[in-house]
RNA sequence: CGGGGCGUAGCGCAGUUUGGCAGCGCACUUGGUUUGGGACCAAGGGGUCGCCGGUUCAAAUCCGGCCGCCCCGACCA
């Protein structure tokens, strides 16, 4: 039996929805289990794919806002770009090509007519955009050209998993043209800390960034960075990547702009992305044995009300709830549950299974009293509350959840972020409880690549500015260059 | 691509060994009683037993072929 890691005691209380495998007994069912169960996605009848369920794509509308918002801030603009790149123009970054290739599919007929060249669907997007790129860049003032594009990619996986890696998911890529390669630089690490800051604010995940190691680098990227995340069953998962591509495609795509000395020039280009995979990121940080947390910024439902009907003071109890629910609107945002063919325990379990923040239950006795019930659904407490004082209480203590929550997930992340110098110790710790293993390292691929053979485990990012703190590498003992976190991976 | 498992109602499964009326739980529909942690009673609806072929009086069950899905590995921004 394989050992995991940072499980939660089971709750005494035994009053688990029966549907969920617990996350104790098979981490990969739980996953499945809440994804179908909490009606976020369902599968297709393709292998590979799935459609996204309202209450999957709402909380990919709130990133999507989240994110949005702060591309626009930082000068950005949002374009759209084909779903098909001729053949031909994926080809001609070679690393590029080879890096995709093995997963790309193909069109080859439209309509009855077998296609004389060729299209691909986009694996993502960097060949078509420069090409376009290269006919509107022409001189310095040009620059820099800051286009982001949200659009769904097809890569072909072999195995896949809701969210985490399905054959065709929906991102963002941002593309970016610089003059000069400080510049380029910038725009790559000034995106990193979008994506950690918003990660980190929004989904309430803390992040490690840092650089990709040759091996694990976008293909035709001259530097990739990346948004780390810890999942609750100690694997690591890249939240978000950004790449400085260098001139590598401004030269086979001939992006040149004449620049302010006279001197025709290539372009310095960036691309960033973050996806789907997100919410897949979100479910398995902070889910627990009863299904999601979603955490109150990104949240649909902030709160739900759920008042508890008896035949003889149905009337009053509705009325009441419904005076409740136009009140918070506005405040907060709240849906009234007034459904009576489902009783009040099916609703509970249901919207707990569902992830709401807050639950506020209204029944006769709370009437008579001037109070309601409230529930967290990230820590269970239940506490009752005067209900004139609901309006000024409730914003602040959906912060409250919201900064609780994400100082969860950063003291799971600090207990299961490890260090050292010995390897067989160090084996050992992704053997058994996994999370994040931060060590010295040469520099050499042969390192890297021994690591995953004994492991599974890879180098998931080179913490910057960090000087090794151990003089040797952890694997070969010869000098040390970087220090890495090693994880096994989604 | 390699190893293992599975395919029967929307979902989860039994039935296959030993061929003989297509079953169970949940969900769904209608009516009634209920409602403070997945309520109860009654009456209903729902099937190309993955597909194709073979054996047989008779196939979910036996035989051959094919397809698909899941898990583990390999590969993989």
């Amino acid at each position: 039996m394989e050992q995991k890691a940072g499980y939660e005691k089971p709750d005494q209380e035994k009053e688990f929805v029966k549907e969920i495998t617990p996350r104790s007994v098979d981490f990969s069912q739980w996953y499945i289990d809440v994804v179908l169960k909490a009606k976020m996605m369902d599968y297709a009848p393709i292998k590979g794919f799935m459609a996204i369920r309202p209450s999957g794509y709402a909380l990919w509308e709130k990133i999507q806002e989240q994110m949005d918002r702060r591309f626009k801030e930082t000068g950005h603009q949002n374009a759209y770009f084909p779903l098909f790149i001729p053949h031909e123009l994926l080809e001609k970054e070679a690393e590029h090509v080879e890096g995709f290739s093995p997963e790309v599919a193909w069109v080859t007929k439209g309509g009855d007519e077998i296609l004389s060249e060729p299209l691909v669907v986009r694996p993502t997007s960097e060949a078509i955009i420069c090409d376009f790129y290269s006919r509107w860049v022409q001189s310095w003032r040009d620059l820099p050209v800051l286009i982001n594009q949200w659009c769904n990619v097809v890569r072909w996986e072999k195995s896949t998993r809701p969210f985490l890696r399905t054959s065709e998911f929906l991102w963002q890529e941002g593309h970016t043209c610089h003059r000069t390669e400080e510049e380029a630089e910038e725009e790559a690490l000034k995106m990193l800390e979008v994506y950690r800051e918003c990660i980190e604010t929004e989904l309430a995940i803390p992040a490690v960034v840092g650089r990709k190691t040759e091996r694990e680098k976008f293909a035709g990227a001259l530097r990739t960075y990346t948004v780390e995340a810890l999942m609750s069953d100690g694997r690591g998962l890249q939240a978000g990547t950004s790449h400085n591509l260098g001139q590598h495609f401004a030269k086979v795509f001939d992006i040149t702009f004449l620049d302010k000395d006279d001197q025709l020039k290539h372009v310095w280009q960036t691309s960033w992305g973050v996806s789907t995979r997100l919410i897949g990121a979100l479910i398995m940080v902070h889910g627990d044995d009863r299904g999601l947390i979603i955490p109150p910024r990104l949240a649909t439902f902030q709160a739900v009300i759920v008042p508890i009907l008896t035949k003889k003071d149905r009337k009053r109890v509705l009325e009441s709830v419904q005076e409740l629910a136009d009140q918070l609107q506005g405040n907060i945002r709240v849906k009234l549950d007034d459904r009576e063919e489902y009783s009040p325990g099916w609703k509970f379990n249901d919207w707990e299974m569902r992830g709401v923040p807050l639950r506020i239950e209204i029944g006769p006795k709370d009437l008579d009293r001037g109070q309601v019930v409230l529930v967290r659904r990230d820590s269970g407490e239940k506490f009752f509350v005067p209900r004139e004082e609901l309006p000024t209480l409730l914003p602040g203590l959906l912060d409250q959840i919201q900064d609780d929550m994400l100082k969860k997930a950063l003291e799971f992340r600090e207990a299961n972020t490890r260090s050292g110098s010995d390897y067989a110790e160090f084996k050992q710790i992704m053997e058994e409880k996994r999370g994040f293993y931060m060590a010295s390292w040469c520099g050499d691929a042969a390192c890297e690549e021994k690591v995953k053979d004994d492991t599974k485990a890879t180098i998931r990012c080179i913490l910057f500015d960090q000087q090794p703190a151990d003089e040797n590498c952890l694997v070969c003992d010869k000098k040390a260059k970087e220090v890495v976190y090693f994880a096994r991976a989604y």
